[in-house]
DNA sequence: TTGAAAGCGCTAACAG
DNA sequence: CTGTTAGCGCTTTCAA
């Protein structure tokens, strides 16, 4: 039976609400009451409840996440981050894997809802009007995912890739290709955005795959196709399926950077320690998960600081070993089998799109 | 302002008791109430306010988990099984990230502790002490943790050991290298004692070095000293080390598996995907995670099913590409330096102790 | 500066 | 089967 406020008065010889003022309101009270009530609650172990407390005061002290996939070591940064920063704050974090399913993402933020002063979501898939919906229930600060008067702290994608172009332009690639990560994800249409743009201004052809599932395997079937078209450099949507490209090419005896460069995306730890090391854009996951709780908690507590409701973190290309100077186009001794037919492989779900420096959308992969 | 109880009950004509009734203990209400009072609940959104339903009930509908730290895969496999069980039976999941520092461990289990109806603990370096005391606090289940009365989820890692024994010595293995994990860290006790024992019974000498941080870079800093040592096979305390000796090995030019074995333990996602794909032992986090889950609520619950409070899940070798048989002591083109001298290596922690089939215990890792 | 009293929203006796 | 009553532990008026 743990000990309540009560007790605690008694034993300091006060009431009830001078026990309750000498730990939440502590100018309000004598110094040498104070003094004894501090020291009989701590003789106690005394505890506050907090279910009570939050009864009459409407807060919780707690905030919520949810994230898409916990298998996805990106979105375990992000958890870090929002639960060191919450600490900090002296929120406790509750915490919902909504396994990639928009429905149940919704439902977990809902469930969540009265028990939190508000959430962190990480939810690409959702619609928009799920996540306004969603606002309604309670503050939401949403990560990676722009929407009107919803604060957001948003990671530099577009700016990654620009780096990224830059960096294969000055090695000397005219022709890479993109494998797509989910197209209704909004960081891959962000990152095609990027590529579009700055690949325009470089006068580099970029020729467009998938979407591809953004895992390992993703990047193993997304490999062929690339190689089969004859670019130079392959980018991928993360480094999941850029790990998968280099597991690929490396069983077809495509030499990594001689005869192929392969960038890919998030910095996983693994993109540092896998053979060849893994030229990347580092995704700042921890910073934005403290950046989001910020956000929200600025809301939260009526402390927002009158800055725009979104943050933008910066990202930056790690670049390692998996990029060199392009090879000419005719040394590719290993390479045996090619794409079959280009008419044919304009339909479907890994259709190529060469998006030319001019500007011009491809209609197979509508934005 | 949400929706009160009260709203409901006054919308349907009924009490707010009888409102409360149709909600939890729908047995207890007329068929034709019940609906009546769930309609209103449902045009009018309701949710009932936890807070003051936990401060009657002195039941939260919340369960935590503390890890050691969010970076190592292991442990968001267990939080995978965790929060997909607690969603299962309607609880809601407090996570927090100890950050391999006990202390920080216990005074989140603390403040965790009046807000949730138990806690499940991964704490490999906190004392025995410190967990008993936390126990009194609130339910525990412990994770890879043996701690009489306290129930606990285990993987049977000792088994582990035998099979990746079994496996070697069937392949002509005599002589290997055991790379400790941290001395204090159960699991690494608990796969050292399986080692010696299969060791023994196999008749197969293990050298022992370390301990070494349980990370890629602590892999690397071991892979020499094993190759010095002139083991034909070397066990790491985990993947992420063996992932650290294989970059090591390759950076040396020593053939893997041609010339030296590498197993590791835990079959992360990336043991499968490295190259060449790493033997290792599969480690149950998902199911564990929800074996601790199901303890906990077994406890909570009171439907404790008269078995022990310890269940112990199997674990499994995988083989892949890392392991062949045992090459012959001669070849070894491509070493070049050689631990300097033996009577040095015996001090210090990553000192190396042999341990002998006859079940002798080294002085320089005592248990 | 302190205490008494009145709830926050809900559930659990206890009557009817 | 349903309504009334009495709190759960805390904070917050309102008086003193």
């Amino acid at each position: 039976m743990p000990v309540t406020i009560h007790d605690v008065a008694q034993r300091a010889q006060v009431s009830a609400s001078t026990v309750s003022r000498a730990l939440s309101a502590s100018h309000l009270v004598r110094g040498t009451t104070r003094e004894r009530v501090l020291a009989a609650a701590r003789e106690l172990g005394y505890q506050p409840n907090p279910a009570a407390r939050s009864l009459i005061t409407g807060r919780t002290g707690n905030i919520g996440i949810v994230v898409p996939d916990l298998n996805n070591p990106f979105y375990t940064g992000v958890l870090r981050g929002v639960q060191s920063r919450a600490r900090q704050g002296g929120y406790a974090v509750f915490f919902a894997d909504g396994e990639e399913d928009p429905v149940a993402e919704e439902a977990l933020v809902r469930a969540m809802s009265r028990q939190v002063d508000g959430v962190v979501v990480c939810a690409p898939f959702a619609s928009d009007a799920q996540l306004r919906s969603l606002a309604g229930l309670t503050s939401l600060t949403l990560l990676n995912r722009r929407l009107r008067d919803i604060p957001a702290a948003l990671m530099d994608s577009a700016g990654g890739m620009r780096q990224i172009v830059d960096h294969l332009a000055a090695l000397g690639h005219r022709r890479c290709a993109y494998l797509n990560g989910p197209n209704n994800a909004w960081s891959n249409r962000e990152r095609r955005r990027g590529l579009r743009a700055a690949a325009s201004r470089a006068r580099m052809a970029v020729v467009e795959f998938g979407p591809f599932e953004p895992k390992f395997e993703g990047g193993v079937q997304a490999a062929d196709l690339a190689l089969a078209d004859g670019v130079t450099a392959i980018i991928a949507y993360n480094d999941l399926m850029a790990l998968g490209v280099l597991s690929r090419l490396a069983d077809r005896g495509v030499a990594v950077p001689q005869e192929m460069s392969v960038v890919g995306f998030d910095n996983l730890l693994y993109a540092a320690v896998c053979a060849p090391p893994l030229t990347t854009v580092a995704m700042p996951m921890e910073a934005g998960g403290r950046a989001a709780v910020d956000l929200l908690l600025s809301g939260i507590d009526g402390t927002g600081d009158g800055a725009g409701p979104h943050r933008e973190l910066p990202t930056n290309l790690i670049v390692r070993a998996t990029t060199a100077a392009a090879r000419s186009r005719s040394a590719r001794p290993h390479v045996d089998n090619r794409r079959p037919a280009a008419g044919h492989a304009a339909s479907g779900p890994t259709a190529a799109a060469v998006h030319r420096p001019s500007g011009g959308r491809s209609a197979a992969l509508p934005e």
